[in-house]
DNA sequence: GCTTCAAGAACTGAATTCAAAATATAAAAT
DNA sequence: ATTTTATATTTTGAATTCAGTTCTTGAAGC
């Protein structure tokens, strides 16, 4: 069971290194705080740095082969973006992540996807729709298949595609973000039969409005289709138990 | 000239200490980076550190009377958030702020407004219904006055007040960071008498809906009011001209 | 006069140092 | 035996230091 757990998690990293995430990388310029912070970012992933336990500042520093400067730089930019929580003279705790927040952060992240359905239906390259469409197919397989890593992993980069097609860079940033602060859970959740077929249903009518550039359907779509995921599936099982606060 | 447009700022970011950003301040530990970079960004809101013009960390440091340890720990929070961009030794220079990320910022936020109206339909108490009725007539007289100031900074009181009613942790926090980022300029519109009567109007319609609890309308309402504001309102003036790329 | 190059000064990034605070350990008292 | 107090150790926050880079200045060459 642990294993499976771990097994899951492991892939939910690989799959950000797969999409949004590197792909941005072009821009990114690489600091030493800058690659510090997505190592920690990392281990709190892979459930290495365990939430609600301090960090270990010295150990890190041996670890990452760096002094403590570039260490902590990196800890005040994963306070400010909620990973870690920094204690006055007790250093940085790694933030839990509990429901009520995964549930908010989720609602957000719909109504940027909202936002991103009715900017791709105005922006979007003809490529782009066939790599969404593409994405498409290959995620109806997985789910005839009831491959649910795979699906979820499709998923995502549907969701992501449609995003970087609004072509609003504070969309897509903030949307990225966000999507980094859930990924820890997101990826472990348990779709129950119901809820995936209904998923899978909202998609068919998302790549049908997207293939008419209608922007009301698809916004209108896309602000629910998470947020539905939130009450519909088993949320208790995307938030460890012990993160409950 | 000068010395107007110095007033409007400097009462822009008197606002902000009226508003959302005390308000949260509760939570918020005072971390010596944290006031330097609290700090920072006020000086950008005044136009101190002008938009591209690179951050003079020695000049700061005395300024501030810290060392350049927990200032340059506020310029990498202050890059991720994206008041500033850092260059390869080269330090940090001051962001612009373009048209284009003007109006990304604002059709994001547009999108979380509208989130925000629906949240609040479910979760606003009397208390703040009625503060926000008494805001609107405030808001109102001056509209009848011609007080733009004032006018604007009572308009941006309520829809805080909107926000912070919808009781979504993550959507107060990135709201209030891209209302940050954009304060430098949005207090500096000059509204069109045309523009400035559809934004009264909508407003009326916003209470109106928010009194219904009519949660479908006042998230399409506040899903448009602000983007309408990006097309409808004299956006050249609202980014400085030396600000466009 | 203008450009190119070199030496020195200033600045940046990151390691190290140091004082203050927190934690752990050990001794004393009940 | 348990709690309290005192001391030592560790950890933290921030200043300082130092090597490497960039910028400035001025002379040499074209």
């Amino acid at each position: 069971m642990a294993g499976g757990i771990d097994a899951c998690l492991s892939c939910s990293a690989m799959l950000c290194t797969r999409t949004l995430d590197r792909s941005m990388d072009k821009i990114k310029q690489n600091t030493l705080h800058g690659e510090v912070a997505v190592r920690i970012r990392d281990m709190i992933d892979a459930g290495t740095l365990a939430p609600g336990s301090r960090v270990p500042e010295k150990q890190l520093c041996e670890q990452f082969g760096v002094s403590r400067t570039p260490l902590r730089e990196a800890l005040k930019v994963l306070a400010s973006e909620g990973f870690v929580e920094l204690l006055p003279n007790r250093g940085a705790r790694i933030s839990k992540l509990t429901i009520d927040t995964l549930q908010h952060t989720l609602e957000v992240m719909s109504a940027l996807e909202g936002l991103s359905g009715e900017l791709a239906c105005a922006h979007i390259s003809d490529a782009e729709l066939a790599n969404i469409e593409a994405l498409h197919y290959q995620m109806l397989a997985y789910y005839k298949n009831t491959n649910m890593a795979e699906y979820l992993l499709t998923n995502q980069q549907i969701h992501e595609a449609i995003v970087v097609a609004s072509r609003n860079d504070v969309l897509i940033d903030v949307y990225k973000n966000l999507n980094q602060r859930v990924r820890r859970v997101r990826f472990s959740a348990e779709l129950s039969r119901e809820y995936w077929a209904k998923a899978v249903q909202d998609h068919e009518d998302i790549i049908a409005a997207l293939r008419r550039r209608d922007s009301e359907t698809l916004g209108q779509i896309l602000r629910r289709h998470l947020s539905d995921k939130v009450e519909v599936s088993s949320l208790a099982d995307m938030a460890e138990p012990k993160n409950l606060l």
